[in-house]
DNA sequence: AAACAGCCCAACCGCTATCGA
DNA sequence: GTCGATAGCGGTTGGGCTGTT
């Protein structure tokens, strides 16, 4: 049997959107707020599925994502959780504000994986690729192969053990300091977390060490609504910006509306 | 300058989870 | 408890872009 696709409609469009598209689904979510992602196309005037839309809205219309290639420091950020939550994306992505799980994944896919490599990591366990396969279970059940994330402990006894000295790996992407292994960086990520804002709000993060079951002191959130919103504004400016291709004088907000609006992305944000 | 190869990323596909009737 | 509808997630693909020969 079988759920139809939802996308298998006569006049359904596919392939990539057009500014004139963009234009009409941001007017609508900033004008409407993400009701029923089925019913957007409708109401919004498009000949997409919801699902199109919704994913062209998290991917890429969003107004508080960040554009351009993760830092250094994201990415290293995006490893030590890979290493700890394996392909599980969207929850990388939750710990990455302005980040999406499909930005993450591509860029793990395009460069993270890569660098592992050339640093004798495998990618998938982040063990050294050189490690004999005698631990078959862990492997089966690690993250990648669709297992439960492994346990601190399980994490523990693998060792990760890096050699980031590596002369080639230094010279062509300049690690930064704290771009140790994987290991280096949970072991000592509970007193070095401080430092880093990024290791900070992660570590700090509830829902992480709740998913993970860790025996971590919970803190809240390092970064509250108000930091959001001006994130979001933040961001949201330069977003606004980018929509001069199409003219953003031609949206139905401006810069007034577009500071009520934010309280509506906000509450979106914050899963309302 | 043209051809080719490799890279990058937006978008699609299919599956699973969740929720309400 | 079951079933259908919907949302969300992760894997994959295709086409444009860029670098190399």
């Amino acid at each position: 049997m079988g759920r139809q696709p939802c996308c298998d409609k006569l006049g359904v469009k596919k392939g990539p959107w057009t500014t004139e598209e963009d234009k009409k689904l941001v007017n609508f979510i900033l004008n409407n707020g993400q009701c029923c992602w089925r019913a957007v196309p409708k109401l919004a005037g498009l000949l997409r599925c919801g699902k199109s839309c919704r994913l062209r809205w998290t991917n890429y219309l969003r107004p508080d994502l960040k554009r351009g290639l993760l830092t250094e420091d994201e990415e290293q950020l995006v490893i030590d959780l890979h290493a700890r939550l394996g392909n599980r994306w969207s929850k990388i992505a939750g710990r990455l504000p302005g980040r999406t799980d499909n930005e993450i994944k591509n860029h793990w896919n395009t460069h993270i994986k890569k660098k592992l490599i050339k640093m004798g990591i495998n990618p998938a366990t982040h063990e050294p690729l050189n490690k004999p396969q005698v631990d078959t279970i862990e492997t089966t059940t690690s993250p990648v192969t669709g297992g439960q994330p492994e346990s601190e402990d399980t994490r523990a006894e693998t060792g990760l053990v890096v050699d980031t000295s590596s002369p080639e790996e230094n010279s062509s992407s300049s690690p930064p300091e704290n771009c140790t292994s994987s290991t280096e960086s949970r072991s000592t990520s509970e007193n070095s977390h401080n430092e880093d804002p990024l290791m900070s709000m992660v570590w700090n993060d509830e829902a992480l060490l709740d998913s993970l079951s860790w025996d971590f002191p919970v803190v809240e959130h390092t970064y509250d609504n108000a930091g959001e919103a001006s994130s979001a504004v933040e961001n949201g400016f330069g977003w606004l910006f980018e929509y001069q291709d199409f003219g953003v004088e031609e949206l139905d907000f401006g810069f007034d509306h577009v500071s009520i609006d934010m309280d509506i992305i906000n509450t979106f944000e914050m899963g309302g």
